[in-house]
DNA sequence: CAGGGCTATGACCATTCGGTGACACACCGG
DNA sequence: CCGGTGTGTCACCGAATGGTCATAGCCCTG
């Protein structure tokens, strides 16, 4: 399997360059989690599902960062992030770990690394720690897309990814759960496109178990009593019969 | 004598800036040895042996940390710290001190200074720390003790962080502890924005301590007891669930 | 070496969130 | 027009998370 790229932008031209990710991870539903949120951030994404993989990409293309799993087929993260480093390649690296165990998590900074976090993980806090490394560098200081993306308007709502807090049409303040920011966040990257409940369950909950479409369906219920004049006559949470749901950011399309 | 900078030759044309370092440490054996392991990590490092010399060189370049001797001929670390911080500069600074006084913990914490590491130390939790701050370099360009700085005011409330006293909005003259006045700090240094507990563990317990959640959890119940008119309906001591927490200055913004 | 304050942890309770089943309704094809 | 399938909606439960308290350990001080 090649390496996954996608949004395929060259980070070569410095001024409007977008943060490039690497993703390492061999389960994958974990993998596209983690990938399609980051790309609703605004990256450009690339990923593998092993350890050698990541070193032959990283050899040739220079990448903003590295989000590396610690467990990995052939090569694991900590000897990838070690090896990379005696290669002077010093590329921020983010570990994640299925365990728990505080001692990795030195063990993780002493093969290189540059964080590091614990599986399973909110979303929300593996994209503050992203946000955190890649301000480090300077990528960050232009308006980068995740700062224009921060925020969503539609229809008289306003919602803020960053801290998960909106406004409906009518003033009432929303504060949203971390499913209800996904989900709606993963609708939103694509206005007027069909998500099928099968895409937002792969993306939203990634890893663990997998909810039945039910549970979509309920998570679309909230978005709606929350953003929607009229749940009963949804304007932009819109059912698409037999398959999924469409956002639009302008109602009655 | 001129600083000594030694550029570092691993520096394979990285887009990605190097983060420069300042050893400010007139033991020409220590210094010796950390430049070179400084320099190994890849690091730009340059090197002066006392405070003056560190004060002008740092007036005319700009660091991404102060490596810093405590005692120093003409003009001692926290004298140069303190320095720094009122001429607006919060270049972060990691101290190193002969003694492993507690006492000169806080006196560094209320210099301004980041950290601090009590000689002898082992070149590999030296370099750790290293990694630890440059990796929250963003927490660092907020969190300065400058004058303007060691005076909080929220709600009512006052907080003096170079006595770590406190007067609560009912008059109550409070005394807070350091970590107590760690964790206050290192919220307010960004208001609104979340701060995960792993967030806080790193910044006040620091990258190798591990107490559990339940601690922080504690310190934020002190704090809210000690400034929330209704300590069970925070307006500024914020739980952003699943993650962490968040400080306000005004009450529910 | 005794006392006091600070810190860390465990236990227990309260709250929140996520996921499911039940049931009614809507849509579609025959 | 009717039945089957998919969806809207609700109420509920279990699990995860946070709040709070009591207590034990630690370090400093006297």
């Amino acid at each position: 399997m090649t390496p996954v790229t996608t949004e395929a932008t060259s980070d070569t031209g410095e001024t409007i360059a977008t943060p490039s990710v690497l993703v390492v991870e061999d389960d994958p539903h974990l993998s596209a989690g983690v990938v399609e949120n980051l790309r609703a951030e605004g990256y450009t994404v690339h990923s593998v599902d092993d350890g050698q993989k990541a070193l032959d990409f990283l050899q040739n293309e220079r990448m903003s960062l590295v989000v590396l799993d610690v467990m990995l087929p052939r090569v694991d993260g900590f000897t990838v992030c070690r090896t990379l480093r005696e290669h002077g390649n010093n590329t921020p690296v983010l570990f994640l770990t299925a365990r728990g165990d505080p001692a990795d998590r030195v063990r993780g900074l002493e093969a290189g690394g540059d964080d590091y976090l614990a599986k399973p993980f909110h979303l929300q806090e593996f994209l503050l720690r992203v946000r955190a490394i890649l301000r480090r560098w300077d990528w960050y200081r232009s308006v980068s897309s995740s700062e224009a993306d921060a925020v969503l308007r539609f229809g008289g709502n306003e919602v803020d990814f960053r801290s998960f807090r909106a406004q409906s049409w009518n003033g009432v303040p929303q504060e949203l759960t971390e499913k209800e920011a996904m989900i709606l966040k993963v609708l939103a990257a694509k206005p007027g496109e069909i998500v099928s409940r099968e895409d937002l369950l792969e993306r939203v909950w990634g890893y663990d178990v997998f909810p039945s479409t039910r549970t979509v369906d309920n998570f679309i219920l909230r978005l709606r009593k929350r953003f929607e004049r009229d749940p009963a006559n949804p304007q932009h949470f819109l059912t698409v019969w037999g398959v999924g749901y469409r956002f639009l950011i302008e109602g009655e399309a």
